[in-house]
DNA sequence: GGGAGTCTACCGACTAGTTGGTCTGTCGTC
DNA sequence: GACGACAGACCAACTAGTCGGTAGACTCCC
């Protein structure tokens, strides 16, 4: 189905989105990196939107697929969201995909044509409904505490990352200062019980 | 000094980072919003960097300012920082620069001039050292807690500030949301002497 | 008082390069 | 011979930035 030209494509852009968002990045940057025309990139995507669309949609897919896949391994609640959390702390000390593309267009958002709005938008409300889902159960099991709601805790989580990430960045990446910061988001989830 | 369309190239700039960034705002842009040539802007700032690095160079003087001015007449700690979280939910409900510009500028960094990504480190060096004053001192009265020294408070509560204004501009410019998110932050600070 | 020179603020017209996007084709494969 | 995958050449619109010039204010000197 996917051609292997139209996965690198989309890869391609997609790390290009990672560290210069959406409006920093061009078809020739893509044509020059994989050494291809200009006109091929709108062969598979007609569009700048349309490819933006793709590489959120498939970020969307690969970002539940792996939550699911976690959630199905991993039945401990406090676990689920640290998985989470360390996933992004990897990435930052692996420097690969040092950011979660979401959180940079979030912040283009008013700069962005419609349909890759929506996309964005649609990431955020995935990813805080699947955070809601495993405070909820860790709350009705007795595995985690919290002052708030599951959805509001979920948000207040997410937040925490998204913040957290900008100051990775902004110190160079550093991995460190992403954990410091959330290691404690999640520990006020699991208190009092983080020896089970 | 500062002349008058010197300020008003300034005042547009920003709030056109506010919404669009970096990348995706334009020296014609400008010109039309304020009805000048575009040599005109290039007469008061050589370069599209040197503009922008003046609007954060003055941003972090206004921060300073309104930050310096906030704790002269709030000796509380506690109050010193709803004050900094407060501001930015009356930003977002106002409406009118309802992002903090060094969080977006942080998230495009590895595609900025240098000159512009040193003044946003700068700014994140500021904010966190006057808000590590802020906390250190109230923990020292007492008036506050933590589990975590002080520093590291003051990067979690910036954090959560960003990733709340993330969270609030994708749901639309939410300040409920944002407030909501970044309540249970202040709290985890003043708890248990609220009532203070 | 009146030039003559100088400075700042500003603008219209321009440039070289880049942007996203199109058109017309040529391959190879079924 | 139709079709998907690709590319070269092209396009209009836009980008930051330059150039030469003008209009006004502020000197300084006679």
């Amino acid at each position: 189905m996917a051609s292997d030209t139209y996965t690198r494509i989309l890869d391609t852009a997609q790390s290009l989105i990672v560290n210069r968002g959406y409006n920093a990045f061009s078809y020739a940057d893509i044509s020059a990196a994989l050494g291809i025309g200009k006109a091929t990139i709108h062969h598979h995507f007609p569009g700048k939107a349309d490819l933006v669309v793709a590489v959120i949609a498939r970020y969307r897919q690969a970002t539940e697929d792996g939550l699911g896949a976690m959630a199905a391994r991993e039945p401990r609640a406090g676990r689920r969201l640290a998985g989470y959390v360390g996933f992004w702390e990897q990435c930052i000390r692996d420097n690969n995909a040092p950011f979660c593309i979401a959180a940079l267009l979030a912040a283009e958002l008013p700069s962005l044509p419609a349909e890759v709005a929506e996309q964005v938008k649609a990431h955020f409300d995935e990813l805080t409904a699947r955070l809601t889902g495993f405070i909820d159960e860790g709350l009705r099991k007795g595995e985690l505490t919290s002052t708030e709601d599951a959805e509001r805790s979920a948000r207040i989580l997410v937040a925490t990352v998204h913040g957290a990430m900008l100051a990775a960045r902004v110190a160079g990446g550093d991995a460190e200062l992403y954990a410091s910061i959330t290691a404690p988001a999640l520990q006020r989830l699991t208190r009092e019980i983080a020896s089970t």
